[in-house]
DNA sequence: GCCAACGTTGGC
DNA sequence: GCCAACGTTGGC
């Protein structure tokens, strides 16, 4: 199977591509929403890469990449009462919930911005820069990472 | 902090 | 199965 690239969001303010890096690998739990995880549990596998997107911060955009390397586990989070992410509905019969494991790759020289993201033409397709798009989990195709990656590293600059 | 856009819930 | 009400996301 062919590796695959994702787009994740994080709040900065939750968790960075700093946090990351300083953990080396997290699982990415407190995932909500059904499009995103039947991505977690169905489609994302070891080895695919990540475009670690900050949200809810300013700027906005790709701060980094990281490396999927624990896949399709549920999300223990969804049974702990404790927890800001707990779902009654959830249990360890059938979990409700799920999350993939990733480790830290590399944090950009520069963040890719949102604003950045959405004046280059080659990336005028992804779905993170649709307005009102709230998915946190979201496919990309390899053209766009390589792109992503490109402008994060420096390269290509104006 | 505001609010538009979106996903989910629940009454019918 | 519809859809209004509600809560959340996330850019600004």
């Amino acid at each position: 199977m062919a590796r695959r690239y994702w787009l994740m969001k994080s709040e900065p303010e939750v968790y960075s591509i700093d946090d990351l890096r300083k953990d080396g690998s997290t699982g990415w739990d407190g995932v909500r929403n059904y499009q995103a995880r039947n991505f977690m549990r169905d489609e994302i596998k070891i080895d695919d890469r990540v475009l670690f997107y900050h949200s809810n911060s300013q700027p906005p955009g790709v701060a980094g990449v990281a490396r999927v390397c624990g896949g399709g586990e549920p999300d223990p989070t969804a049974w702990n009462p404790k927890s800001d992410y707990y779902d009654a509905q959830s249990n360890r019969e059938k979990p409700r919930w799920y999350l993939v494991d990733v480790e830290f790759v590399e944090k950009f020289n520069d963040l890719v911005s949102l604003d950045r993201l959405k004046e280059t033409p080659g990336l005028k397709d992804m779905i993170v820069i649709r307005r009102g798009s709230r998915l946190s989990v979201q496919p990309v195709t390899r053209a766009q990472f390589d792109i992503v990656v490109g402008l994060g590293r420096g390269r290509g600059r104006r």
